[in-house]
DNA sequence: TCGTAGATTTAGACGTGTCTAAATTTCTTC
DNA sequence: GAAGAAATTTAGACACGTCTAAATCTACGA
């Protein structure tokens, strides 16, 4: 389709993910990209002017269908290809989001179908994120933390946010995984440390860590 | 080593592809990267000025040991990568290049290093052009040219120059692919055209696809 | 050796994407 | 509702990589 510079894909691909409904704050894409606020609001009317997203001063922006379309279109390439590289090249979840940042906007539409097709058009990544489907629909996506559960909560890890590599390799290392089961033993409320409980190991989160798990609530079996 | 933009990574791999053992001039660079030869003098300033080539004024430009050192891994990269695609994707030999233009620029050491592993530390891609080590030596290459060759040359092909998609198509039509072995039938001076036979079948080729060709005489049955 | 064709460089401009500092608008709080 | 705080935009600058047009240099033939 269109073929937009690196840098505004990126534009899209933060916005897209920023995105809870409402506009979003120039402020909120400068911390997500790094840039400073001036650099945003120079990009957003250049986006605004090529009918990618609306804006309106001071107000924030928002993704027009097209603008979502792009956004969606480097997101599928981005989760498409974190699944490739581990399935297929050995890394691990920890290493994939870094490479595929890079890769994710220099990959042909060939490659992506390519990689699709071999890895049997995968709905999840290996974080658990969905990976848009080719007309850019998202599939069903875990949206409770586990920072919110309670004290003897039964959890499947379903989902971790791919972007602190560091506790993608604490989890590993304490054997959580997605499908992992755990239990809530103890929520400190001032700290904010959720404490869990993993095939008879104990592990001990702050806040920042267990709001970047995703749960579902263990099936009742009957 | 070094960050360098995408556009000085392709300045430095055209001149070391350009290289002949002399210099490269500004002309000859500014057509393989279709650029005006001011752009060219202009980066030229900044990469010498960088130390990764030499510059004498209107006197062409030669890699410095650091420059070279960028290409070939540059190089490297590409051909790792067209020849990844090839066995790990299926692509075919003509689709190759322009994938691996893009990417070869946008992969990790870490990328370059499983690749590489996977495919059991190639010599050559699927093109037959040699594959630089990681240490930037270059295993052996055919220089001799089917456009060069004899009638009744008995010839096996080693390397097709894999800018001319084209060309690679209309080869594979054919049956010509590496290690297929073909005699010179006809050599017509005046037009440049070169007639093969190859299994059979008789191929006649321009001068300037001839001259993509690379071929070494078949050896000698005792 | 001279003159010129062709190659190369210089000059000046432009679009992209970034920055800091200053101006403006919106939000919050009293 | 007004003042100050916070967010946003504007203004002006800069590096990169490109261009065209003009100036300059090199090489080659007469
Ligand atoms: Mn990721
Ligand atoms: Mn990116
Ligand atoms: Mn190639
Ligand atoms: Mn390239």
């Amino acid at each position: 389709m269109k073929d937009l510079s690196q840098t505004m894909q990126d534009y899209l691909k933060a916005i897209a993910t920023l995105d809870r409904g409402g506009e979003v704050s120039t402020t909120d894409i400068a911390a997500a990209l790094k840039v400073s606020p001036a650099s945003v609001t120079s990009m957003i009317k250049r986006l605004a002017s090529m009918k990618l997203i609306q804006h309106k001063a001071y107000r924030g922006v928002v993704l027009t269908h097209a603008g979502r379309k792009v956004a969606m279109e480097i997101i599928r390439h981005h989760r498409l290809i974190e699944l490739y590289l581990a399935e297929a090249l050995g890394y691990t979840w920890d290493q994939v989001h870094a490479e595929a940042e890079n890769l994710e906007h220099h990959i042909s539409e060939d490659f992506e179908d390519r990689i699709a097709k071999i890895l049997g058009d995968p709905k999840y990544d290996p974080h658990g994120d969905p990976i848009p489907t080719k007309d850019g629909h998202l599939p069903p996506t875990v949206h409770d933390r586990l920072c919110d559960a309670d004290v003897d909560d039964v959890l499947i890890v379903r989902r971790v946010n791919d972007d602190d590599a560091e506790l993608l390799r604490t989890l590993t290392e304490h054997g959580i995984g997605l499908a992992t089961t755990v239990r809530v033993v103890e929520r400190d409320e001032t700290s904010g440390h959720i404490t869990i409980r993993v095939r008879r190991t104990t592990v001990r989160l702050q806040h920042s860590s267990a709001s970047r798990i995703f749960v579902e609530r263990q099936a009742v079996v009957s």
